[in-house]
RNA sequence: GGACCUGUGGAGCAGUUAGGAGUGCUCGCCACCCUGUCAAGGUGGAGGUCGCGGGUUCAAAUCCCGUCAGGUCCGCCA
């Protein structure tokens, strides 16, 4: 027995007739999109997977037109009847459907339907709140259908890619022990062990490793993460990886599957072609001329320049505090930014303040060459042209000015170019994917509650990452300096995923742990299952993580990640469908060995 | 934890700056009419704790305080 092609119910998809089918008999079940009533003749507008097409009751098919007056929007119908050319000037092109319609012979109710709380249609702005308590309705509408049809057939890519180069699905537990990613965990409380609990995992990491380990290989998974953080457009508190690790291979093995993976899925989606090899950065260039370890590189000519040689004796107070304090002076120049109103340069210091700057300074480029801002008369000629020279500004451009702590202020003129960037159309049209490389290994504690051991530095990945081969055997030496054989991918400013070669090498390990102050206590509490297996003969290793939602999203040129996901929680981590989280039956927590605290007082 | 935006019949919005009767627009809903529409059309009708609580005032959708919900961002999170 094969299963029908549309279900037993009926014989076509709706959207599926065309002019081919003309004379055909057809069954179709679906929802009604749209009536129009006019008395002696209704029409229907049948949806359903497919699509949608127009079917006729006329005064012949009594029953199907009495049928016809009573259905609403939204009712679920069985409409037999015989596929029919439609007559001249009564086609619409709009419709795929459009040059046939079904002359109903018989229009069963299936279920009726209340009225629906928001429009099934596109192009309707309705609150986020009603689209997710209604999530079924607000799934029907073609935008949101057409993005779960496009999220299956990129995961659909992905596994035959994956496949194809001999990578093994293998799946990995959900209730697990903590991992090492540095977010908040989930927790699910034991009742086999009340006072115990497990975490959900951040990742599958540590168990990826070990499958390298137990031989596996080469191992990939569409695999659900868990992070208790506070939410974004971005992120969720669960959402889905595309999970690699490998063995035996290095860098470029790792680079060379992701890209391919990248060039199928957006080829075979959306007709793209992904030039192959990416463009490399490494984090240092990155962060120097972009201010993000994450670049929008779509967005053309915008660059940052570095002003600490120029300022280095200078007369400007702040530029000179800033620099007296080790800081920086980072520079952008926006090409036309001259024509700019002073209230909106006003705009942009506000924009700048919020982000915890003290200040944006900023100029115009007139057209005898001369800067004119609110700082020039304390700026010498010769800083006045190192600016220039610097920017690169010419006459009618603007130049921002972002001074502070070097990373603060790279961070800062980084993120205003993204934001000019968007303002003034200046970001190009289709997709701009590269690598960041060559991240640090370590940065120094700012924060204790941040450190992960008891000294001074506190690894930038997970504490397995390997050094690059330059600094194996030398990290301790100039640990910040020392490089990490990692590598993110990135796309359009998303960072659409990480990975790094893991160290495999016992040694390297303990020096590792030993640097950052972590004992063997605490390595045995925390990763002591991970030290273990590496312990059994563990071949040389790496992978990566990509971020399917936000793959997804850049595929359906979605602005939020909400949007990709089928039934996702809103900013404060609520399901407005099931209401989760709810509160919990105290039978149940005693079960588990949980008394809830008293609520915290209101003042 | 913090900043900002939003909340008005079922949906989307205007009204809030400068307090004066729940006022308006588009869509939807209900009834009737209507034989070629495709956002059908016509006539009539129903539908409101202005998110919630408190305060100021003769009077609050509008001003003040608090609070809840949704969103964007910072901190946080690779």
């Amino acid at each position: 027995m094969s299963i029908t092609a549309f279900g037993a119910l009926r014989s076509h998809g709706a959207g599926t007739l065309r002019t081919e089918h003309v004379d055909t008999s057809v069954t179709l079940a679906g929802w009604v999109d749209t009536r129009r009533d006019h008395g002696g003749v209704a029409f229907l507008d049948l949806r359903d997977r497919s699509g949608i097409v127009q079917v006729v009751a006329d005064p012949e098919a009594s029953e199907a037109l009495a049928a016809a007056h009573r259905v609403r929007p939204e009712w679920v119908v069985r409409v037999t009847g015989t596929v029919r050319a439609r007559p001249d000037g009564m086609r619409n092109p709009s419709l795929d459907t459009g040059d046939i319609e079904v002359a109903a012979s018989s229009i069963e109710v299936l279920a009726e339907a209340v009225t629906p709380p928001f429009p099934v249609a596109d192009g309707i702005e309705v609150s986020e709140e009603l689209r997710l308590s209604h999530r079924y309705v607000d799934l029907r509408r073609p935008r949101m259908a057409d993005i779960l049809r496009l999220r299956s057939r990129a995961t659909s890519v992905i596994r035959r890619v994956m496949e194809e180069h001999d990578f093994l699905d293998v799946e990995t537990p959900v209730l697990t022990k903590a991992t090492p990613e540095g977010a908040r965990d989930f927790l699910v409380p034991s009742r086999l062990q009340p006072g115990e609990s497990y975490a959900l995992p951040q990742s599958p990491q540590l168990f990826k490793q070990l499958l390298m380990v137990a031989g596996v290989e080469r191992y990939y998974q569409i695999a659900r993460c868990f992070r208790d953080e506070n939410l974004r457009a971005d992120r969720q508190p669960e959402f889905t990886q595309l999970d690699v690790e490998l063995s035996f291979g290095d860098q470029e093995d790792v680079i060379g599957i992701t890209e391919q993976v990248l060039a199928a899925v957006w080829g075979e989606t959306l007709g793209v072609e992904v030039e192959t090899p990416f463009p490399r950065l490494t984090y240092a260039e990155a962060m120097r001329r972009f201010g993000t370890d994450a670049p929008d590189l779509r967005i053309d000519g915008l660059e940052l320049a570095h002003l600490d040689e120029v300022f280095a004796d200078t007369e400007v107070g702040v530029f000179k505090g800033v620099l007296g304090d080790g800081g920086s002076v980072v520079a952008l120049a926006l090409p036309g930014g001259g024509e700019m109103a002073r209230r909106e340069f006003d705009e942009l210091v506000e924009w700048a303040k919020r982000r915890g700057a003290k200040g944006l300074a900023w100029g115009v480029v007139e057209a005898d060459g001369t800067l004119r801002s609110p700082l020039s008369k304390f700026m010498s000629e010769a800083e006045i042209a190192g600016v220039l020279a610097e920017t690169g500004a010419g006459p009618g451009d603007a130049v921002f000015f972002g001074a502070g702590e070097t990373t603060f202020a790279r961070e800062l003129m980084g993120a205003l170019r993204e934001h000019l960037a968007a303002e003034r159309g200046l970001i190009g049209d289709g997709f701009a994917f590269c690598w960041v490389v060559d991240a640090p290994m370590f940065e120094p504690v700012v924060d204790r509650g941040e450190a992960v051991g008891t000294t001074a530095w506190t690894p930038v990945h997970p504490p397995f990452t390997a050094p690059t081969p330059e600094w194996i055997d030398r990290f301790e030496e100039s640990p910040g300096e020392a490089l990490s054989n990692a590598y993110d991918v990135v796309c359009n400013g998303y960072e659409l995923g990480g990975g790094s070669i893991r160290i495999h090498d016992r040694e390297v390990q303990a020096r590792v742990f030993r640097f950052l102050g972590i004992s063997d206590e605490v390595a045995e509490e925390r990763f002591g299952f991970l030290l273990r297996g590496l312990a059994h003969g563990a071949p040389p290793h790496g992978g990566i993580a990509l971020g399917l939602d936000r793959l997804v999203m850049l595929l359906a040129d979605a602005t939020n990640i909400r949007d990709v996901i089928a039934f996702p929680k809103t900013q404060s981590g609520a399901c407005l469908l099931t209401d989760a989280p709810a509160s919990y039956d105290p039978v149940a927590l005693r079960d588990v060995g949980l008394r809830l605290l008293p609520a915290a007082p209101t003042a």
